[in-house]
RNA sequence: GGCCGAGUGGCGAAACUGGCAGACGCACGGGACUUAAAAUCCCGGGGAGAGUGAUCUCCGUGCGGGUUCAAGCCCCGCCUCGGCCA
């Protein structure tokens, strides 16, 4: 009995709790529907869409919950505001990492996929996000894959018209008359060569160790981007994407829309369009040089330049055409068509050997500036197309055969790789263009700048920009060049050798003798989706060949019309089921489409995208390019997919200070540390700040560093969201994440900051509940009298600036001025109910739990989160006075306190009035007098 | 090396179009309540100096210049950090 009295000293208090107010809203939502969106949109929608999650074993990490809370509050605003809101979500999961997974633990990738999915699930519905969870789906799904395949067929069923600039039907691909003749075999392959997704034989990046090809951009330094594993180049059969048929509508198409300039920009670079032109130099015989250049001359003039390349000329690319006349060495690439022949008897060995060499080096080991520049001459020559001089001719593996014509004409006085490359090998050097003003650097023979040309010929004295396109034009009419336009963006190679992706739906027809004829097909659409077949194992292999081409013979040879056929075995990409999830979203149950077209039509396109800035490039290029493909082919209304992007920063892990232990003991000060010294943590208490930097606090000569690291498991930095929620609820982990600056920023955690916050809602919950009472109940502070003016004045202050900042998506600020409110109204005894029903509806989006259960507390009827937002009464905005500051000289000197209203000449004359301004000014003569009304009064005296 | 972004109190930050620098929060200090502590509520915090005092003066947004009546914000030149690309 004693004891049952003490703990009834200590009241249960019904205090904010969120552990068990959050499950229950959460249900509340669920059983209601409260969040189900209308197959259409009403007047006015919004499609409020997020990145969606790869989910990993390791769940949620707090960067995820950044831009879900902040499309969270966006979409819970809007619902507020009676828009029509598409919210969805749901989950990338083919890939490798799952496959790594499933191989690591003999699990199939489909359910640890799976179990992945079901944690991530959870973990999203546990801190509030008001999805619709009815269309969910995840890239895996059968139904899903289906029509992943069906948008592949799709692209194997365009070809691009570069007359009408626009992907369109196979079936209009006008067969020119000479393959026709050639019979039906020869029209099957022109129409397989221009297919938007077609077979190439080309040099891949196939990856040993993870047992795949890989794409250009997935290796990073002559390894794999994802485990850093050594990749080598080899000549194998893959699927394309002509993804640079679309490269100049990718490019220009960027401008209308709202996404951040950065981006645009990085899409803009990764495109790489540059201009220039095509030059073609005559390839010298061994005899009678002179005269066959002089004859090839005369014949091109009549001729005009052609549009393939006879091996007569090596045909180059130049951004600069105005350098022509220091043009000292052409350069082929080791994979040119022409080296064989260009190379003489002699150099005939070293020139093999070279080639053999650059197949084993990356792109990127060859073109890096870094590294030194190698080569080998051909021994031949071509003839300079103005000068008429010899021209050596070299291999070297700087230039890559898959950009512009894979050779080019080197200027090393106006080249960075060409000059590095002249050095290395003691090449001449011709300068052609100089600096229009001599700047300091003089005296360097290098100069990539634009300027005025020297020692070139009838053009000499040219600006660049005026000598560019007046020799192209000459060059054109002579049939020695043309005018060209060349992109960095390549072909995106679509295929994959591993076993957790999306099956092509393609057949190779077999021969008689069983082997492939060249013959392919799509699968009928009726047939769709090709489903993995049950694989036992599904590891990778130790050569390209692929995990399904393990596959029994019931899945992999199928018969059609008589024939028979072997399943296309690679299988897609992961950016494969993340180029159109956007679409599917809207009509995700759909058995007999995509999407609908009239849902489609009035959803898209996405009014807010929001994600991490990884996927600046290559998720955001390759979906625009599907959608531009599903545009031109009549599948969808819109020629781009997200309108508005926003990019969240990263969320670095706690503030860390790290001191250096030297190995004989104690302290060295941080900017002395060498690789001797080991680092060590150190707790913030035990360094105090002392100039620009920090130092410890018991030996002051000791700096330290201070810095927050990117979360990582090996760094221990990781922050839990699991966790986070148990010691401080949902609400506070959305309202922290949101409260710790602006989105865009890349910002350290502070699980301080969280506790910050949690006061915060601590205080809005006293501010309506009552502490005291045995259970939830209204505090009887909440009354029913009429506001004054000034509360009023403090309500529609906070609702305007709230209603303001969610649009803009600042809502660091918002929250500020909703602590603020909370600030204003908690010392009031008597606080009244119409001032804090508002309150707790705009609370709703940001700390939607809290809300709904203060509503109840209310006595209003739930759901709060989808009650209307409250109109800001703007006659409350202004005050009728304001307090202006008066300068003198731009300094503060005084203040006057004016109508709000006040014009420039009342400013004034209140300024002067003032007394200590008055004294200021004394003696003083007033030159001039800036006033801005509502500002500020500033005096110039002399 | 190139491109992009950022540097503001002890810390995260705010400052709308060039107009009172530091809102809001953390941490810290003080007070009220309490036997005490926690919790809560209230108050105070850029720096230096002067004054018994309400106050006053000077300095202050990475550094150096410039434009302007007025610069955290615009211009020129640097430094440092971060991201992306190479």
């Amino acid at each position: 009995m004693p004891a049952a009295r003490n703990t009834a000293k200590i009241p249960t208090m019904p205090r904010y709790q969120p552990a068990r107010i959050e499950p229950k809203w959460q249900a509340w939502w669920e059983t209601h529907g409260t969040f189900a969106t209308p197959r259409l949109p009403g007047a006015k929608k919004a499609y409020i869409l997020d990145m969606f999650p790869y989910p990993s074993g390791d769940g949620l990490h707090v960067g995820h919950p950044e831009g879900y809370t902040a499309t969270d509050i966006v979409a819970r605003f809007e619902r507020m505001r009676g828009t029509s809101v598409m919210h969805p979500m749901g989950f990338d999961a083919f890939g490798l990492p799952a496959e790594e997974y499933a191989i690591r633990t003999g699990t199939p990738p489909r359910e640890s996929t799976q179990r992945n999915i079901d944690t991530f699930r959870r973990q999203l519905q546990m801190l509030g996000f008001s999805y619709d969870w009815k269309r969910e789906l995840a890239t895996t799904d059968p139904e899903y894959v289906r029509w992943t395949q069906w948008i592949f067929l799709v692209l194997f069923d365009t070809w691009f018209d570069p007359a009408q600039n626009k992907g369109r039907p196979l079936a209009e691909l006008p067969i020119p008359p000479e393959v026709n003749r050639q019979g039906a075999i020869a029209v099957e392959g022109y129409r397989d060569a221009h297919r938007l997704a077609y077979q190439a034989e080309a040099p891949v990046n196939w990856c040993p160790a993870l047992g795949t090809v890989l794409a250009n951009e997935e290796v990073i330094g002559g390894v794999s981007e994802r485990g850093g594993h050594p990749v080598v180049r080899l000549p194998l059969r893959q699927w394309m994407l002509r993804i640079t048929a679309y490269a100049d509508r990718l490019e220009r198409e960027l401008e209308g829309l709202a996404w951040p300039a950065s981006i645009k920009k990085l899409q803009c670079d990764w495109i790489g369009k540059s201009s220039g032109a095509e030059v073609d130099f005559f390839v010298a015989p061994a005899t009678a040089a002179e005269q066959g250049f002089a004859d090839w001359k005369t014949g091109r003039k009549n001729s005009g330049f052609p549009t393939t390349p006879g091996t007569d000329v090596l045909r180059v690319y130049t951004t600069r055409p105005d350098t022509l006349y220091g043009v000292t060495y052409l350069v082929v690439a080791p994979e040119h068509p022409l080296v064989d022949a260009l190379t003489t008897a002699t150099q005939r060995e070293a020139v093999g050997a070279y080639r053999e060499a650059a197949t084993r080096k990356s792109d990127l080991d060859r073109t890096d500036l870094a590294k030194g520049k190698t080569g080998v001459f051909t021994g031949s020559h071509c003839i300079h197309p103005l000068t008429g001089q010899p021209i050596a001719v070299w291999v070297a593996d700087y230039v890559l055969a898959t950009y512009g014509t894979g050779a080019i004409m080197a200027v090393p006085a106006h080249d960075d790789r060409d000059f590095e490359f002249a050095t290395t090998f003691g090449l001449e050097i011709l300068t052609v263009v100089e600096p229009l003003k001599p700047d300091r650097s003089s005296g360097e023979k290098l100069f990539t700048g634009d300027g005025r040309a020297i020692a070139s010929g009838p053009y000499t004295g040219l600006e660049t920009r005026v000598f560019i396109p007046q020799v192209a034009g000459d060059l054109a009419a002579a049939g020695l060049g043309r005018p060209a336009v060349n992109y960095k963006l390549r072909d995106w190679l679509f295929s994959r050798q591993r076993f957790w992706g999306e099956p092509f739906p393609i057949l190779h027809e077999l021969g008689p003798d069983g082997l492939p004829t060249g013959a392919i097909r799509g699968v009928p659409e009726a047939e769709l989706p090709v489903r993995l077949p049950e694989l036992t194992d599904f590891r990778p292999g130790t050569t390209p060949d692929p995990p399904l081409s393990r596959a029994g013979d019931d899945w992999l040879i199928v018969e059609r019309d008589g024939k028979r056929y072997r399943r296309e075995t690679n299988t897609m990409p992961q950016w494969a089921g993340s180029c159109w999830y956007y679409l599917r979203f809207l009509d995700p149950t759909n058995r007999s489409r995509f999407i609908d077209p009239e849902v489609e039509r009035q959803w898209m396109p996405v009014d807010l995208y929001v994600g991490g800035a990884e996927h600046a490039v290559l998720h955001l290029l390759y979906s625009r390019f599907w959608h531009k493909v599903l545009f031109d082919r009549g599948h969808v209304s819109q020629p781009e997919p997200f309108g508005r992007l926003i990019n969240q920063g990263m969320i670095l892990g706690e503030m860390e200070f790290t001191g250096y232990r030297s190995p004989k003991g104690g302290w060295v000060s941080a900017q002395d540390a060498t690789e001797a010294e080991t680092p060590a943590r150190i707790a913030a208490d035990q360094v105090e700040k002392q100039g620009e930097h920090f130092v410890l606090r018991d030996w002051p000569k000791i700096r330290v560093e201070s810095r927050a690291y990117k979360m990582s498991k090996s760094r221990g930095n990781v922050v839990n969201p699991d966790a986070v929620v148990k010691e401080f609820g949902a609400d506070s982990l959305r309202l922290y994440e949101m409260f710790m600056g602006p989105l865009e920023a890349t910002k350290p955690w502070s699980t301080a900051g969280v506790g910050g916050v949690r006061g915060f809602l601590d205080r809005c919950w006293r501010l309506v509940a009552d502490e005291r009472s045995e259970e939830p109940a209204l505090s009887p502070q909440v009354v029913d009298d009429p506001p004054t003016e000034e509360q009023l004045r403090e309500l529609h202050r906070m609702l305007d600036k709230v209603t303001s900042d969610i649009p803009a998506l600042s809502f660091n600020t918002a929250i500020a001025r909703m602590m603020e409110f909370v600030n204003f109204f908690t010392p009031l005894s008597r606080r009244p109910r119409t001032v804090l029903e508002p309150f707790v509806t705009v609370l709703a989006p940001f700390a939607p739990h809290l809300a709904e259960e203060l509503w109840e507390l209310l006595g209003r009827p739930a759901p709060v989160s989808l009650a209307l937002w409250p109109t800001v009464d703007t006659r409350w905005l202004k005050d009728d006075t304001v307090e202006i500051p008066v300068q003198i000289q731009g300094k503060l000197r005084g203040r006057v306190t004016v109508p709000a209203d006040a014009d420039v000449e009342t400013m004034k004359a209140a300024a002067v009035a003032d007394e200590k301004i008055a004294e200021l000014l004394a003696g003083k003569e007033i030159v001039k007098v800036v006033a801005v009304p509502g500002r500020l009064v500033n005096f110039v005296v002399r």
